[in-house]
This record gives structure tokens, C-alpha cells and sequence, in this order.
RNA sequence: GUGAGUGUAGCUCAGUUGGCAGAGCACCAGACUGUGGCUCUGGCUGUCGUGGGUUCAAUCCCCAUCACUCACCCCA
């Protein structure tokens, strides 16, 4: 009996694994062309760290985290997502990070215990970025113009940008009562879920998928309608930058976000007609994050997370990596097998793949298994060519073939590999 | 956490109203005793997810369990 994968972890095999690095790397040159280099932080956190970052009352922290206790006692916690941490290793070594802003970008696994479902998994991957250390607006649309730029060059066709405002110290806590009052007015008209939303976390009431809920919110307060005047302007300003670099986007006063630590700006990613998991990437600001993790100066910030697993769902299978064989070597007698192992490790010492059967099997069968590689030539060592120190060279599409010396043999080779 | 569906050869699936299981593809060998892709012929493979129960007998019925899928919840 094989030891069965833990649930929802995946393993993530050829070619596929070939299209993920190749992902990630050009997410890390798009980043390094907009100023973020790469942080890596630990796996593991307290779990104190989250607690205060994400917010208690959060799903995440109440019911998804993946938290034990350590042997020497402490409450440990597998990362749920990847702010938090950034922001603990922000102030950590803020020294050595240089003048603001801080511009830092991470890739890596995350993990919540929820019920695995398409596009959700319980060790899933994102793609991160987060920019410290400035109120600027500029800075907002600077990282949405560097999250849409990556997404389209990806290949993603289809996403449609969402923002909102979700105010801030000044302004949040009146919109919260106002819309509170709204609720308990309609409250006979709301599902169950709703109700109890509405005491809890009332912003999610406005994102209920039921009808009903959605006529009884129709005429909602709108949280655009009630931020104050800073919060406004900035608001704005966002708005007339991503039409002046040409970024086509949507309010939307309903949007929430999952973490308590959000302020200002917010912005989601989405695709119609995905399914229940539409948000390919998500993000916003979170002004207050440094200083409710311990951080004496105020640390304004902007950041976004993209779900890999996602992306590349909507990416499709595509034509996926895996690195072509340049040539197969055949042995027409099970003498030559050292010959052609000893050319065989040489190629690769020079960066070209070649492969060979080392079962001793039938000629055809060993011409078999080269048209199955995609070799585009095979190198025949045979008894005829062997006593003049030379090998035949077959084209595979074409059928040619011809006989070289090996050293030649070998040349071309490798000149076939330069040419690429 | 809630609900529904699925789990049979490497892959995609069929199947028996309960009697120790099949197809296609793939794979292997052969159809010229050094040469592939097409065609033909032959061949191999399964604890029928796992553990119990009912039965003379279960892959097919019952219970449990695990995994996967989809939806809800929530989120990347």
C-alpha cells in the first residue's frame, strides 16, 4: 500500500513543472524591470503573527490555518498568506532595506485548510508583491499597472480589474454604522448567512450571491459615497492614473476583501464565467499593517497576491516545456553501448541531450524509441562504419542519412544545438 | 465545515438485474537476419480505492473510511 499525498497538496510533475519555473521567472524579470526584488521568508510563523495581521474574526485565522504546537512549546502556524510575513521581515531588517519605498516581491506555497474545489487547494502558490513606505497614490497605480502588465503578458485575455476604496480610520467606522442601520432595517429580507453577517462583518452582506439579498441591498449606502476627503482624493487619483496608462477598470463598492488589514485602495482581478473561483489575483493597501505588528513608524503599503494555480488553469495546457532530445544513439551491437554512452555523457557535457536505450534491444526497437523521443537525428554505431572510426547519420524527418567520422559526428552536434 | 457525484489495466472508459472482468489507446514482439513514423498479426498488464458486513458466492447489495470532482461557505 503507497502512502497516499496529504489531501489537497499536489504534486506538480513534467511537463507541467517546466511551465510553473517558467512563470515565475517572468514574473521575477517583470518585477526587477518595476524596482522589486525578491524576499524569501520562512514557511513557518508564529502563529501570533497572523492572528494580529490577518484578524481573529477572519475565516482564515478562525477555521483554515494550519497551526501546531512545536516541541518546545510554541504555537506555530504554516503561512496562510504572504503579507504578513513580508511586513514581520520588513521591520525585522528595515536597515538594511534601504530608503523608501521598499519594493519587495515573493513566490512560494501558502496553505488554509479549506475543502479543496477547483482552483483551490490547501498548499497552493501566489505570487506576490508589496511596495513600503509611501501614501503616494502614484505607488498604487504603480503596482496595478505591474500586476496587469504581468497578467496580460502571461497571455490572460479576458480579466476584468475591479476596485474599490475601503476608506480609512477616519471614515470606515461612520460607513460601518451607516450601513448597519441600513441592515437592521432590511433585516427580515436577508438570508440566514446574512443575518448573521450583518452583526459580524457586515461589508460581506453587500457580496451575498442570493437574489434576495442583492435586492434587498440594492439601494445600499455605497462606501464610495462616505469616504472622507483624503481618502476621496486618493480614490480619484487612482482612478485618473489607470486611465491615463490605459488600464481599463470597474468600481465596484461591493467588493471585500478576506483580510481584516486592508485600508484605501483595493482591487481584484477577476474572470467571467470561471466558476466559484473567479479571482485570479487580488490586493490592496494596508496603511496600518507595520505598526499593528509591532513597527514604531507608520509604514503606509500597497501590495498583491496572484493565485498560481489559477493563473494557470485559465492559462490553459499550452505547448509546455519539456526540453527536446537533440539526438538518439543507436547501438547496432551491444559492444557499441560504451562507445555511444561515453559520446552520450560528452553532449551533455557540452548542454546537448542525447539519449540511447541501454536495454540492448532490437535495432528497431531502439529506432522506435528515437522517433518517440523527437530526436531530430539518430547516430547509428555499426559494425560496417566501425572499422573506419565513423558512425551514420540519419535525419529523421527527412529519412537522409549519411556517413561521417565521429569526431564529425559529434561537431555537428553540437553546431545543431548553437543554431536553436 | 455542509451537500451531491465519482473511484474497474499506464491512460480514457464499458460491464455483470451478485457467479473469480472487457474495449480503445499505449506498451512489447513479429511481418526483410543493422533503420522509425502507416498497415497487419500476436502478446502483456488488474489487490475491480481501502476495511468490514450480507451471501454458497460481491467488482456489482449494505455500512464505514480514504481520495478525487463539482457546488455552498470563503478566498489567491
Amino acid at each position: 500500500m503507497i502512502v497516499p499525498s496529504v489531501r489537497g497538496m499536489k504534486d506538480i510533475l513534467p511537463p507541467e513543472s517546466e511551465r510553473w519555473s517558467a512563470l515565475e521567472s517572468s514574473f521575477l524579470a517583470k518585477a526587477a524591470a518595476y524596482g522589486f526584488l525578491e524576499i524569501r521568508t520562512p514557511v513557518l510563523e508564529r502563529t501570533e503573527l497572523f492572528a494580529r495581521a490577518v484578524g481573529e474574526s477572519t475565516d482564515i485565522v478562525e477555521k483554515e490555518m494550519y497551526s501546531f504546537t512545536d516541541r518546545s512549546g510554541e504555537s506555530l502556524t504554516m503561512r496562510p498568506e504572504g503579507t504578513a510575513p513580508v511586513v514581520r521581515a520588513l521591520l525585522a531588517h528595515r536597515a538594511e532595506l534601504g530608503e523608501w519605498p521598499v519594493r519587495l516581491c515573493y513566490t512560494g506555497p501558502m496553505f488554509r485548510h479549506e475543502r479543496p474545489q477547483k482552483g483551490r487547494l490547501r498548499q497552493f502558490h501566489q505570487l506576490g508583491a508589496e511596495m513600503f513606505g509611501t501614501d503616494s497614490p502614484y505607488a498604487d497605480v504603480e503596482v496595478l499597472a505591474f500586476l496587469s502588465g504581468f497578467l496580460a503578458e502571461a497571455g490572460l485575455d479576458r480579466v476584468s480589474l475591479e476596485i474599490n476604496s475601503l476608506g480609512d480610520a477616519a471614515c470606515r467606522p461612520q460607513y460601518h454604522q451607516a450601513l448597519s442601520d441600513f441592515l437592521a432595517s432590511r433585516e427580515g429580507l436577508l438570508c440566514e448567512d446574512c443575518r448573521r453577517r450583518r452583526t459580524r462583518n457586515p461589508l460581506r452582506v453587500l457580496d451575498c450571491k442570493s437574489e434576495h439579498c442583492m435586492e434587498a441591498t440594492r439601494d445600499a449606502p455605497s462606501i464610495l459615497d462616505s469616504l472622507c476627503e483624503p481618502c476621496r482624493l486618493h480614490f480619484e487619483f487612482v482612478e485618473r492614473g489607470l486611465a491615463a496608462a490605459g488600464i481599463p477598470f470597474a468600481r465596484n463598492p461591493r467588493m471585500v476583501r478576506g483580510l481584516d488589514y486592508y485600508r484605501r485602495t483595493t482591487f481584484e482581478f477577476v474572470i467571467p464565467g470561471m466558476g466559484a473561483q473567479n479571482t485570479v489575483a487580488a490586493g490592496g493597501r494596508y496603511d496600518g499593517l507595520a505598526e499593528m505588528l509591532g513597527g514604531k513608524e507608520r509604514v503606509p503599503a500597497i501590495g498583491f497576491a496572484i493565485g498560481v494555480e489559477r493563473l494557470m488553469l485559465l492559462l490553459g495546457e499550452g505547448e509546455g516545456g519539456g526540453r527536446a532530445v537533440e539526438a538518439f544513439f543507436v547501438a547496432s551491437s551491444p559492444r557499441f553501448l560504451d562507445e555511444a554512452f561515453r559520446r552520450k555523457m560528452e553532449l551533455a557535457g557540452k548542454g546537448v541531450r542525447a539519449d540511447m536505450d541501454y536495454e540492448g534491444r532490437s535495432v528497431k526497437a531502439q529506432f522506435r524509441r528515437a522517433d518517440r523521443s523527437g530526436a531530430k537525428v539518430v547516430v547509428v554505431f555499426g559494425e560496417a562504419e566501425d572499422a573506419r572510426g565513423a558512425v551514420v547519420v540519419r535525419d529523421m524527418a527527412s529519412g537522409s542519412q549519411e556517413e561521417v567520422s565521429r569526431d564529425e559526428a559529434m561537431r555537428r552536434l553540437i553546431g545543431l544545438k548553437k543554431e536553436e
